[in-house]
DNA sequence: ACTTCCTAAACGTCAGACGTTTACAGTCGC
DNA sequence: GCGACTGTAAACGTCTGACGTTTAGGAAGT
């Protein structure tokens, strides 16, 4: 489950402890999927308690910590609604982990591809600039655990090491707050091409001229070299989606507006 | 108050009706302002029921809502705790308005406007080539409510908005849930330079250089325009903090490490 | 047809209770 | 004297039941 996998990276326990987390995630990946629509109501604390066997507290401790995600809104009187998708904090790792775990939406990944080619090769350029030995290190132990791998799970993990400790490098808080699009970014496109594990075999020159770039202290090269890799990467996407997009949407059943 | 400013550009109450929600702001605000040390222990629920006098399921939803941000962790039998700065979600609405209702800490502004030259440009490019009539018209009317505006709050607001929209028109969900950190360098930033409103007015040929761009549909343009404008705000900010640094280092009791 | 009022549904809050886990310290054994 | 073990207290997790407040929507009256 790529959702798990997001949680592993984050090193946050994903698995729950306490009920009010689980029915947090619960309702969370409902909303998320589009299950219950935005604007839709959403059963009222009683009967929630019903369906979860839990007692209100619990199912009131979840849904504060969704509305916290921007994902509901809850009226006095009147009843807990969904927000519509422009309210929601996408940006928030648990929604991010949540898109993870249902059936991706094209023009979610496309958006997180985009957000990743602005933010990625700036991120690299201010690596080359700023990094210090030990997080130089870092990035050429992750890239050596790419090659190392030896199935598709070690290979996501070590390929999203090697990201996030670049922008790690960067010296910028806010944006190694944004590790969770890249993080979800990957893990979709790993997912959708993964039929072909010789795609990753082919990855790693890519991130072998970032690594050399930033070692180099060569900015522009950095940047050059990442912009290279997130648009091959893109392409492969490209093909994969192309040749999935019909099965995939009739697996749907529905199309997307 | 600019943390009230922020929740009326994110068109979300700020003012919480219900406990929790307020004594979830309440001790993020402690969290985020440092008053809270990281890693220290928060107050064990009884106590905190008695500080706000309030019920025990109050204080557990607040805390519950302030874990879903990643500002604390609680370990059942031990207690809750304060987590790291790196694990907060400085992405979230909340925690960035809270950190405009504290002493702004100059690295985190710093990151702020690292990060949005990092996305505005690109953001305006997009918006260049994507946006509609009717967005390029709600920018442009952001530009005309600069421009009238006569004071500090409203200019802020059309500040802001003339922004927001630049993101909107990008069509790209992820951006758009980015807003806040452009919200929160903004407002920080008008505060520190607020000192000489003569500066907003330098700022709105910028503006305009942008919307032309955009109008005239040139990315490259557009996207030159943007990282002007913010070149020129990070000026006006050095130049303001160098100003301003000594005295703020002195009024805030310590300095930072 | 409009306004007003009332009722039911739903959330907000409180109080008390008990189980479970964790940390810490004191004790026992080596 | 040092280490491992165990017991206790503190703190969180959950449940139950109750009552207040707000809102929406329908019923009644004008």
């Amino acid at each position: 489950m790529d959702e798990m996998l997001y949680y592993d990276l984050k090193e946050t326990q994903g698995v729950a402890p306490g009920l009010a987390k689980q029915i947090c995630r619960e309702i969370g990946r409902r909303v998320v999927s589009g299950l219950m629509r935005e604007g839709g109501t959403v059963d009222d604390e009683g009967k929630l308690c019903a369906q979860f066997s839990v007692s209100r507290p619990v199912i009131r401790e979840a849904v504060k910590m969704l509305s916290g995600k921007g994902l509901v809104e809850v009226r006095r009187g009147d009843g807990t609604r969904v927000l519509p998708r422009a309210h929601w904090n996408l940006l928030d790792d648990d929604v991010l982990a949540w898109h993870l775990s249902v059936a991706p939406r094209p023009d979610f990944l496309k958006h997180l591809l985009e957000v990743r080619r602005m933010i990625e090769p700036a991120a690299a350029a201010w690596a080359a600039e700023r990094a210090d030995d030990a997080q130089i290190a870092e990035i050429g132990e992750a890239l050596e655990c790419m090659e190392r791998a030896d199935d598709l799970h070690d290979f996501a993990v070590a390929d999203a090491r090697f990201h996030r400790e670049i922008l790690r490098a960067t010296g910028n808080e806010v944006l190694q707050s944004m590790e969770g699009v890249i993080f979800s970014a990957l893990l979709s496109s790993i997912r959708l091409t993964n039929a072909n594990p010789i795609y990753n075999e082919q990855s790693i020159p890519f991130h072998r001229r970032v690594l050399d770039a930033i070692e180099a202290r060569s900015s522009e090269a950095a940047s050059e070299a990442m912009m290279e890799h997130l648009a091959d990467t893109d392409a492969r996407l490209f093909r994969a989606m192309a040749h999935g997009a019909l099965a995939q949407t009739i697996a749907r059943g529905e199309d997307s507006q």
